[in-house]
DNA sequence: TTCATTTTTTATCATTTGTTAAATTTTTTC
DNA sequence: GAAAAAATTTAACAAATGATAAAAAATGAA
């Protein structure tokens, strides 16, 4: 997916300031496995995803994965980027990836120059902001089947990307929870 | 609370942009029970909380509150206010409420002409965006007993000011299962 | 391919949360 | 202040999900 395509499906720039975003864009890969973003650190860059597929999890005693992020998406430590502390999350590759690197201190730099990537940034939150709560919503409605069901039909390819402890964990349940689940749809 | 004080804990904000935006702002009062803003409905009004206290509910076959709004809060019906379609919630008030109401429709405007501005409108999401994060990364983690927990350390004056049947509807169990979580904590 | 490792499923039992109904307490209204 | 209404608690049982362990299936490495 290319950096343009990506920025502008976001929020629609002018040739000028997407070329100036552009312009402190570098690429970079990873193999499958690596860890993009840590835990308790802060970071300084954010990722936007060329090709492939990446979780974010938290982990305490046992470890939760509470985003998938695919070609296109926006890959950060929140607290990091929002901030400029620790954040909670890990970013981990569940793919190969290609992604399009971005150093937090000069994107800041042109939030504060350009208003139209102060809007673009506005957006980006604010579309981020509707996907999370709809999934807090989600989830306190609905029973994990449900929840399974809405999956497979929102992101049916994740199904086939994404190893189902991942998936398990995402819709809140345990995987044996999840196997049960399934076994009764059949 | 003071409109000034309102903006800047948002995004500290130049004198010249912040009255830009207070000049665009009427100040409004609604007695408890008032619904403010209407689910399946596109609003064009914002509000900020001078006083008072609200919630943010979805009703479908039950009713299931997922946000309160209190003193130097903003309330908005997220839908309308990012993609201009009507919004999944309702507010209802739960006390009498003094607001600061503001047209989305002008300060869409101030957005694209002030990038501090739409640097503010920027870090509103942003922190919504944190907020709402760590609530969806707590409800997979911790069980409705610790979440209770965890709320009455948080928000303490909730538990004065909320009726339980909507702290229990917040938490995400049911009034009796939150009945027997506090008799269980005695 | 074959063996080892990892992932997924199945089974059993324990725990948590939900449902319904009734009792109690608190708040509101007259 | 008394009666009515609303909110909260308690109780008993049902349903959903968790925990643990073992079996089966899928994947990866030699």
């Amino acid at each position: 997916m290319d950096i343009s395509t990506i920025l502008d499906n976001i929020y629609k720039l002018p040739e000028q300031s997407r070329l100036a975003l552009q312009n402190n864009v570098t690429e970079i890969a990873f193999p499958k496995g690596h860890i993009l973003l840590k835990a308790n650190k802060v970071e300084s860059n954010i990722y936007l995803i060329k090709k492939g597929l990446v979780r974010a999890f938290v982990d305490r005693d046992n470890e939760v994965t509470f985003w998938f992020g695919k070609e296109g998406e926006t890959v950060l430590s929140m607290k990091s980027y929002v901030e400029e502390q620790p954040g909670y999350e890990s970013i981990e590759l569940l793919e190969d990836c290609e992604l399009y690197e971005l150093k937090t201190e000069n994107l800041k730099k042109l939030f504060e120059q350009d208003v139209h990537i102060a809007n673009w940034g506005r957006k980006f939150a604010e579309k981020e902001l509707i996907k999370t709560e709809e999934r807090l919503i989600s989830k306190q409605f609905k029973n994990a089947s449900e929840r399974y069901l809405e999956l497979m039909k929102d992101h049916p390819e994740l199904l086939q990307r994404v190893q189902l402890g991942h998936i398990a964990s995402y819709l809140g349940i345990t995987q044996v929870s999840l196997s049960r689940i399934r076994a009764e749809l059949k």
